[in-house]
RNA sequence: GCCGAUGUAGCUCAGCUGGCUAGAGCAGCUGAUUUGUAAUCAGCAGGUCGUGGGUUCGAGUCCCUCCAUCGGCUCCA
């Protein structure tokens, strides 16, 4: 007998042997018929896998992620058997779940995958799911499985030869077998609703220099309804592109004139930008920043002294010469060098420390065409950088504080979604990375204490750091749930070297300062992409563009509107007058698709009695008030959202 | 850079298997209308069909080059 505990902490007893689905029928038959997966011990097994010693069950449903993952990767096997049936030439390399769906990874040969095949593929799919085969989970040693795929699947075989005989287990299903470790629904009758979503081409082991194969993204579901809710949830966040809404609210543009990568910023975005940076600028000046500006190329020996030029020195816009071809210039891909040579400028006493020189720097890299992405992966954009200068013993204290500063943008713009990051060097990389190991070690467990007593809830990645230090990075989804860095804090013990910056200590000898890197938004334009995603394009009052829209019930009440224009202006919010020979209906339709705030009708009651109509954005009835008490009404509005820096 | 897709008026789109002067709605302009909470009516104007080649009696439609964009991969100082 074995016994089974379960999450609610209750224990079962069974004979030894019993499986996975007869211990959930004996739970409820109902509950039975919806069980899809299951975790014993907390490994991932199948609902037909015979339980033999004690342990503890969890019981995975279609709602629970666990069996969206079992659902989604199961349908991978059953994409895998459609394309051996369609293309006879294939060679399988993995396909495992994703957060939305699932992919198979495969060499088609010569073969081509377009968009005119999904349909093909998709009713193959539909039609080995319908003939409802089980999933069958069986162990094979590493000879027999290398047997099985020697001189017919390359990749494979790579695989297997990576396994612990004893570890290899095959899933066979309908006339199909692949190797795999497990992690089946019971059968391909549950998958009711399958989409291909698109073909990507996709490195072989995810090395660039090894051959692309094909990747298959597709995603299925247990009831065709869930699918077309699924289509029209990705339709709607469409709508909140910022490419789009940057095209409808006037923001920004792009140019193939001017170049790929290259975003003009329209007067509306330039004057929303503006008010960022005066946002944040307020905020540093109270932090004890000192604003810095510094040229948009450098010498390209600068470049070679901060080390940029040996890495990303191929990468790169190539040199600018000279017209005697004597010097050669960089454009600026970075702004920490130009501080650094701030820095040097003076003659630094420990009393003097921390030094935090602050630039809203416009910086260019070569990013790789297929990279490029509307705001939020450019070629020039301007980065709210910062370096701090500060000894040793500073540098927990500065940290934490920028931590704040960082905390206080995000709330001030309305960002809760966010996930703080700790990106480490790749331990098993080292060459990519230049500075001492003692070096690197301090920097690590820097950023490591400061986020723990600041309490963030922060995950660790390794090999994310950059090439000179290690990053406290903040990410931020968009629509489409990618992830996007905007905030990053970097400790750095390599360029205060390279540049030898130096102070005088209380001992009277000279000291190297710790660097500290930062930019709370991160870029201007990646932060206002994700802003526009994040808010559908109903910035935060404080931001938006006009405030409020001034709305005539006819051309008669001109004068009356300006009048209200005036006061409006004179308490510095941001309105314009919409005077046009247009039905107020229509005035309210566009008011309200450019996502106005506030809607103020004047018509002849108002010109009367000197009041305005408010309608706020969604159709909220604010009331007849006077302009004055409208203007209050604002203010406070705006107070909520945006509190004070203290520091 | 690589894989797949897309590119028609300022915007959103139609244009079937190549066939008469390339269409619509919105925006724009002109006129009428002077309007009370999500589109007033009429008329006018607007396009080298991304670029450059090719196939053809004939190309928006087929083929190739390049450019840009979209979804991924790799990259991301």
């Amino acid at each position: 007998m074995i016994k089974v505990t379960l999450p609610d902490g209750s224990v079962r007893t069974y004979k030894s042997g019993i499986t996975v689905i007869d211990v959930a029928k004996d739970i409820s038959e109902g509950f039975a018929r919806n069980v899809i997966s299951a975790k014993y011990n907390n490994t991932v097994i199948e609902t037909s896998t015979p339980l033999t010693e004690d342990g503890e069950l969890v019981l995975y449903t279609w709602k629970d992620d666990e069996g969206k993952k079992a659902f989604w990767h199961s349908t991978a096997h059953v994409l895998a058997q459609a394309l051996e049936e369609l293309y006879p030439n294939v060679k399988l390399w993995v396909g495992p779940a994703i957060e939305n769906g699932f992919y198979y990874d495969v060499d088609l040969g010569d073969d081509v995958i377009s968009e005119n095949d999904f349909k093909t593929i998709e009713n193959k799919m539909l039609e080995i799911s319908r003939e409802k085969h089980d999933f069958i989970m069986r162990s094979v040693s590493k000879s027999d499985a290398l047997e099985y795929y020697n001189g017919k699947n390359e990749y494979k075989v790579d695989l297997i030869e990576n396994l612990e005989d004893g570890d290899i287990t095959f899933c066979d299903h309908s006339t199909f077998t692949d190797l795999c470790r497990g992690g089946h629904i019971p059968n391909t009758g549950l998958i009711k609703a399958v989409k291909i979503m698109s073909v990507a081409g996709a490195y072989f082991k995810g090395d660039e220099s090894n051959k692309q194969l094909t990747r298959v993204y597709g995603i299925s579901f247990p009831k065709q309804k869930e699918l077309t809710v699924y289509l029209q949830l990705l339709e709607e966040a469409k709508k909140r592109d910022h490419r789009k809404l940057g095209k409808e609210l006037e923001l920004f543009t792009f140019s193939q004139k001017v170049g790929q990568g290259l975003p003009l910023w329209l007067p509306k975005g330039a004057a929303l930008r503006e008010r960022l940076e005066n946002f944040l600028k307020a905020a540093q000046k109270k932090a004890g920043y000192e604003m810095v500006v510094t040229p948009h190329i450098g010498q390209k020996e600068l470049y070679v002294t901060s080390g940029h030029y040996a890495k990303y020195g191929q990468d790169s816009f190539q040199p600018i010469q000279t017209p005697k071809q004597d010097e050669e210039f960089l454009l600026k891909p970075m702004n920490c060098p130009h501080h650094c040579e701030i820095y040097n400028n003076g003659n630094w006493s420990y009393k003097d420390l921390p030094k935090r020189f602050a630039e809203f720097g416009t910086v260019y890299r070569y990013e790789q065409s297929g990279e490029l992405h509307g705001l939020t992966r450019v070629r020039g954009f301007t980065q709210d950088d910062a370096h701090l200068f500060c000894t040793p013993d500073q540098l927990d204290k500065e940290f934490k504080d920028v931590i704040d500063l960082v905390l206080y943008v995000f709330g001030s713009l309305g960002f809760k979604d966010f996930t703080a990051q700790v990106s480490l060097r790749d331990p098993n990389n080292p060459d990519k990375y230049i500075g001492s190991l003692d070096n690197w070690d301090k920097a690590e467990n820097a950023i490591l204490n400061a986020a723990n007593d600041k309490g963030l809830n922060y995950i660790v990645v390794e090999g994310e750091a950059a090439f000179y230090g290690p990053k406290l990075d903040f990410m931020v989804k968009d629509v489409l749930g990618r992830s996007w860095q905007l905030g990053t804090i970097q400790v750095d013990y390599n360029l205060p070297e390279r540049f030898d910056l130096t102070y005088k200590g209380s001992d009277n000898e000279l000291h190297r300062p710790v660097m500290i890197h930062r930019a709370p938004f991160g870029s201007m334009e990646r932060f206002v992409a994700i802003l526009l995603e994040h808010t559908g394009g109903n910035f935060p009052l404080w931001l938006v563009p006009e405030q409020a829209i001034i709305l005539t019930i006819s051309e008669k009440y001109e004068k009356y509107s300006e009048k209200v224009l005036n006061l409006l202006e004179n308490n510095e919010i941001r309105a314009l007058v919409d005077n046009r020979n247009e039905t107020i209906g229509k005035k309210i339709r566009e008011a309200e698709l450019s996502k106005y705030p506030f809607m103020i009708i004047v018509g002849e009651q108002e010109a009367e009695n000197e009041t305005i109509t408010v309608r706020a954005h969604g159709g909220e009835n604010v009331g007849t008030v006077n302009a004055t008490e409208f203007v209050s009404i604002v203010k406070k509005r705006i107070n909520e959202s945006l509190k004070t820096f203290k520091q």
